[in-house]
DNA sequence: TTCAATGTTTAGAC
DNA sequence: GGTCTAAACATTGA
């Protein structure tokens, strides 16, 4: 499932190949997935430019010439394919010709969308999500994070990383990834948290990030990039997926708990 | 056949 | 109000 390194992944990916071509057409194989009036949305998005694409959080932000933005959220299973030749996982629910070359939409599971907003509105539409800070904005520094917890007072650490409000853009791989790093309990309180583990989480979630966009992302599941390649960071995975396999750390077998209703892995022994 | 997987939202309990 | 839990969404694969 694309997290913060995969979202990003692609917008990099697609700004270097989109950016300035123009929408010519588009085919809506499952108006599910498009959270606007279909004839609306088709007369917006046809002929338009694009002129910009962001990322907030894990949503996918193009901005248009003629002022409208599409905000795209892929959750578990979405895929941006830009690459003729290669096929995602089921069928392409979206498909937008974009001066002659397609890119596909695909979601196997169709829990993602795809909404449009004037440009000018999307910043207020962020606010009202109440997003915490981008891990890897200038804002978030080890500070921030050490203010974080003390305002959030209590709660299962890794339940807390996962929390668009508190952070944006973790999910539960790399929120697993990060406290082995830091060698830390999912179930630890934050209250409990003493200086230096805070430290660790934000070192943790610094550099966890940037070696994941560097490798286009890892997510097991369905996640390729939009050449329809599969990121590079899954090797580097510590925990996430590793149940009973040794702990690259101490040898002790990794332990799969659920926790928030998602199973969690961590090292019994180095994790504390 | 049933269940787990997953991100997010929503409803409800305490 | 904060905090937690469970269900819902859709689909596949074990």
């Amino acid at each position: 499932m694309p997290e913060l390194p995969e979202v990003e992944t692609i917008k990099n990916q697609l700004k270097e190949k989109i950016l300035g071509k123009s929408i010519l057409d588009i085919q809506i194989n499952l108006p599910r997935l498009v959270k606007a009036p279909l004839e609306e949305f088709k007369k917006e998005v046809l002929g338009a430019e694009i002129k910009d694409i962001r990322r907030r959080a894990k949503l996918l932000i193009f901005d248009l010439s003629n002022g409208s933005s599409l905000i795209i959220h892929l959750k578990l299973t979405g895929q941006l394919i830009f690459e003729d030749g290669k096929q995602g996982v089921g069928k392409p629910h979206l498909i937008y010709i974009i001066d002659g070359q397609k890119l596909y939409h695909y979601d196997l599971r169709q829990f993602g969308y795809v909404k449009l907003v004037k440009t000018e509105k999307v910043e207020g539409l962020l606010a009202e999500e109440n997003f915490g800070p981008e891990p890897l904005g200038p804002d978030f520094t080890k500070e921030k994070l050490r203010q974080l917890f003390k305002e959030r007072k209590k709660g299962k650490v890794k339940l807390i990383l996962m929390d668009q409000t508190f952070l944006a853009g973790l999910g539960n791989v790399y929120a697993a990834e990060v406290l082995f790093y830091a060698g830390i309990h999912p179930e630890r309180d934050i209250s409990k948290l003493t200086e230096e583990e805070i430290g660790k989480i934000w070192q943790g979630i610094r550099e966890i990030l940037k070696a994941a966009i560097e490798k286009r992302g890892s997510s097991v599941d369905t996640y390729v990039d939009t050449k329809g390649e599969k990121g590079g960071f899954i090797p580097l995975l510590k925990v996430y997926g590793r149940e009973g396999k040794p702990c690259f750390r101490c040898k002790t077998p990794i332990k799969k708990i659920e926790l928030g209703g998602r199973g969690t892995y961590f090292c019994p022994i180095c994790q504390t």
